[in-house]
DNA sequence: GCACTTACTGAACAGTGTTTATTATATTTG
DNA sequence: CAAATATAATAAACACTGTTCAGTAAGTGC
């Protein structure tokens, strides 16, 4: 059996190898730039080869959109000990904006490009999403039972702080704070300077 | 010179043609799936004609990107004349936000897109987005003075309210509030509690 | 050696944005 | 009026895109 098991082990060399060269092409060009025939090219296939290891593109794109996932959560288990939940909030603002910053295109991927995910994720698989949402709403009920900042439904407020932070995230990766231009300041700055600002309206 | 004036009449008419096809059909399939050739088609003339009024894609669609911030501007002004400035502040997010919810492939091109705009953006021409931001501006500075709101740089603190909404807007356009899911709640609804929120926390 | 399976690919399909050489028409000039 | 010129529109092509499918070549099992 071991012709077989070693086929098996080779199909899923292959794979990983499609894998590999598409996050490399996409995190030095974002996924539209990123073609079936440039990966093919790079790892020296036909394209039509992509097509029996991957149904579509966009499922290629699907696993590295995972990998995204599985990024910023090790970056959130990482400063997870601050016993302080309102501390652990701000930190994880932090985190989560130093993320995007750091990765913009595997944010865009994550949070901002149209979701060419609409079976798969609905096919039980949106599980990384949801845990660095949990992560987020447990410490903001922990937050909300002691009183730490202004009351509200646990879910309300946990979206309002994602949704805040994502704002600005977005409205910078996607250069729409042209507007905003407060003179010698770089934008990175300004969106942690409104991070802050935006802690102490929480704060009670 | 009749002759001359009626050619350049014609010649503005079928530019606006051009632009009232590709509105519509933007309005009906968006950006991505509306092509040079679908408007061609519509209009009855061949694509090539296309680029004797515009020099690229991209150019339709800032005139789209213009006329949905004129529009926008337009649901500001409505509103204006609400003396306290927190409810007005209050008025504004719900303006927005409807006007996200009802147009929100207009949204999209102007606030979430890639911007096609790198150049022509620069080109002075990005005033109706100032201009919005500025009514933002102005009433967030007379909330500060009246000291209505948690104290903050202005202009800080109008970035952090427009980032909250398009964070807000743009995650429920993009599809990524699944994880906040109240059972038997609609999203919409979640948007305007959040904002609701939001605006408590501001307040001082 | 022969049949069968697996892995791969060239070529095509239908679409995209964009350019260019050509044609047909309208206007101006001799 | 006829010839020359300017204008407007287009067919066809270029270089791409994602995707499919018929056909080929090699490896495996009998």
């Amino acid at each position: 059996m071991s012709i077989k098991d070693r086929k098996e082990r080779d199909k899923l060399d292959r794979r990983k190898l499609i894998i590999e060269s598409a996050t490399k092409l996409f995190l030095e060009q974002g996924y539209e730039k990123t073609s079936i025939r440039n990966i093919a090219d790079d790892i020296e296939y036909s394209p039509a080869t992509i097509y029996l290891y991957f149904k579509e593109k966009d499922e290629i794109f699907y696993v590295i959109h995972e990998q995204g996932f599985d990024l910023l959560n090790k970056e959130f288990i990482h400063h997870n000990q601050i016993k302080d939940p309102f501390e652990r909030l701000a930190e994880l603002g932090k985190i989560y904006l130093n993320f995007a910053l750091t990765n913009p295109d595997y944010y865009d991927l994550m949070f901002i490009m149209r979701a060419p995910l609409s079976e798969i994720k609905c096919h039980s698989k949106w599980e990384a999403g949801d845990n660095s949402f949990q992560y987020l709403l447990n410490t903001v009920t922990e937050c909300l039972d002691r009183k730490l900042i202004v009351a509200g439904d646990p879910l309300i407020v946990s979206m309002s702080i994602w949704s805040y932070v994502h704002g600005l995230i977005s409205l910078f990766i996607r250069e729409r704070l042209q507007s905003v231009n407060i003179e010698g300041e770089q934008n990175p700055n300004l969106l942690a300077q409104s991070l802050e600002y935006f802690l102490k309206t929480l704060k009670v």
